[in-house]
RNA sequence: GGCGGUGUAGCUCAGUCUGGUAGAGCAAGCGGCUCAUAAUCGCUGUGUCGCCGGUUCAAGUCCGGCCACCGCUACCA
């Protein structure tokens, strides 16, 4: 990694998983995707060329069968859900993603198939035999895990756990890549860059596992025909993990000629700097998916980051349960940008946590209400009373001018820090230390007390206008290092301090510049306007 | 069973790698202030750091054992 955080090319390549497009998209699901478009706007904010991919995963029996039930084809189905739920939810959310890969676009399965043909002319992948626990009611092969021991007339047989009958061993002919040859290799490649795969616990955990040995992978399905053709025998399609791992690829050109507009795409984007995974599928990321790479002879990812779980009253949120909590609930409560700041706020990102309407009620009102939203009331209420709304000079600047500004420095560095370590949480701590000092310089400072003699004595004036130019500036830095975690407060902020005619756009604010002190010059005009976050009761 | 994680103030958690008189935020109480969104600022924490034992002058922090809860244990996303 070089100082900006990229590994390779120019463009900071930020990931979430394509989810599976029969899901209905719940906080689970936001969580990841607003922490990469959080990310995303960091490295943006800091001057940096990113491209931040989202998408959808389409291909596999269960959207088959969920759009014959809905009498449907498979396509069609995968495009109402597209349209009608996914990528409204992340317009909502204000996720700024640079693309959106469906793995049914023909980009995405031409580049499957011919990744695939170049591993099989490689010798890497082979035919072989799967063989495993087949229930015939479902039609399908089981996972040890979804079995149960039998009862009754199947005691000491395994059943299945929807039909409750003997599962039988069956063989399939399939495609094998060759996993197991990467073991090594891949515990090599996170023994020299332990920073590839953060956090340490889950690190640990796929080392251990990885140490145990792998077993090469089955790879394609003849049992159904919804997903990715293998290119040299029709008759099967492309195991959905090996077609979904790649969208990370596809999505920027794999395999393009490099004088071509994806070759060049490809050359300046991959791999992927971070890849954001639920701890879920971490094991496909951290193992599977480099030993892809490793076989095409790519180059392997810089970061896969798996966080954890958001468990909603004590338990995880189920895929298949429906409790699943839609963003919208909580948006339409607390606003979205409340919603974005609080999940990575309040939990660690790496370990699991608990999200209760209690608990981010009362972080809403202590921390952007009475915090942040306050302070910027009190700023721009007392500008308004005392200079008409214009903001003054700061002509009497001292000590405790001096101190805010260093408080200011180093919020900036160790915001930066933190949020380039994925560490959301300590980044916004660190942020509202400084909205902590401001509030607090304003209470120590009494511009309201000072300001009964502004019209007599011009230091009393000098001092009210330095007080409040001051805070300005503070709000000002503010804005900027918010802007990426909550666009629409920061903007409005942006406004409200009329930095935009002095200063130009938000978004133009480098990170690395927003510490220099004085920017906001004399002569803004200030407006009170609405409440940030009016508090809720 | 194996592997991994978690267990610290009423609540949410930091601190454990590099042992040295127990921390933050929230909530609560008291005081200040009144510009502001009944907001803000200051002060107030005697908690068996899950349990037992060991090492050490000294252990939340290292070692051994145990308990509770959670996750993973491979080809469903």
């Amino acid at each position: 990694m070089n100082s900006s955080g990229s590994t390779s090319g120019s463009t900071f390549y930020v990931t979430t998983p394509i989810y599976y497009v029969n899901d209905a998209p719940h906080i689970g699901h936001a969580y990841t995707t607003v922490a990469g478009d959080v990310l995303s706007r960091w490295h943006r904010q800091r001057g940096e060329a990113v491209w931040f991919l989202t998408g959808t995963d389409e291909h596999g029996e269960k959207v088959l069968r969920a759009a014959d039930a809905n009498g449907v084809p498979p396509q069609e189905w995968a495009d109402q859900l597209v349209e009608n739920a996914w990528k409204p939810v992340w317009r909502h959310l204000e996720i700024s993603n640079d693309d959106y890969i469906r793995t049914t676009e023909n980009r995405h399965m031409t580049r499957v198939q011919s990744f695939l043909q170049g591993l099989h002319d490689k010798g890497e992948i082979y035919e072989g035999e799967y063989e495993g626990p087949y229930c015939v009611g479902c039609e399908e092969f089981k996972l040890p895990g979804e079995l149960l021991d039998g009862e009754g007339e199947y005691a000491g047989q395994l059943v299945c756990a929807i039909h409750g009958k003997p599962v039988e061993m069956l063989k399939e002919t399939n495609w094998f890549f060759r996993l197991s040859k990467y073991a090594d290799a891949i515990l090599a490649h996170y023994a020299a860059h332990p920073e590839a795969l953060e956090p340490a616990s889950a690190r640990n955990e796929v080392l251990q596992f990885v140490r145990q040995g792998l077993q090469d992978l089955s790879i394609s399905r003849s049992s159904f025909d919804w997903g990715v053709p293998v290119p040299w025998d029709e008759k099967q399609v492309v195991y959905v993990w090996f077609d979904a791992l790649l969208n990370y690829a596809t999505a920027v050109g794999l395999g393009d000629p490099p004088d071509s507009e994806g070759g060049r795409k490809f050359a300046t984007t991959f791999p992927a700097d971070v890849h954001l995974v639920g701890k879920d599928i971490l094991r496909f990321h951290a193992v599977i998916w480099p030993a892809m790479l490793m076989a095409a002879e790519l180059p392997l990812p810089g970061k896969v980051f798996a966080h954890g779980w958001l468990l909603v009253g004590g338990e995880k949120m189920s895929k298949s349960k429906l409790t699943g909590i839609a963003p919208s609930e909580i948006t339409g409560y607390f606003g979205v940008d409340a919603y974005r700041y609080y999940f990575l706020r309040a939990i660690q990102f790496g370990q699991d946590g608990s999200f209760s309407w209690e608990d981010m009620a009362a972080r809403y009102n202590s921390e952007l209400a009475n915090g942040l939203g306050n302070l910027v009331s009190r700023v721009t209420a007392m500008t308004e009373r005392y200079f008409h709304g214009v903001l003054p000079a700061a002509t009497d600047a001292g000590d405790a001018e001096s101190a805010l500004a260093s408080v200011a420095a180093s919020t900036v560095q160790a915001a930066d820090d933190a949020f380039v370590a994925l560490d959301f949480s300590a980044g916004l701590g660190a942020v509202w230390d400084l909205v902590s000092a401001l509030n607090g310089y304003l209470t120590t400072q009494e511009p309201w007390k000072v300001a009964s003699r502004i019209d007599s004595d011009p230091a009393a004036r000098d001092r009210v206008a330095t007080v409040l130019a001051t805070s300005a500036e503070g709000l000002r830095v503010l804005a900027v290092l918010l802007n990426p975690v909550m666009p629409e407060s920061a903007q409005q902020l942006w406004g409200m301090l009329g930095a935009r005619s002095q200063l130009g756009e938000l978004n133009g604010q480098l990170v690395k510049d927003a510490a220099r002190w004085g920017q906001l010059v004399a002569g803004a005009v200030l407006v009170k306007g609405e409440s940030l976050f009016p508090r809720l009761d």
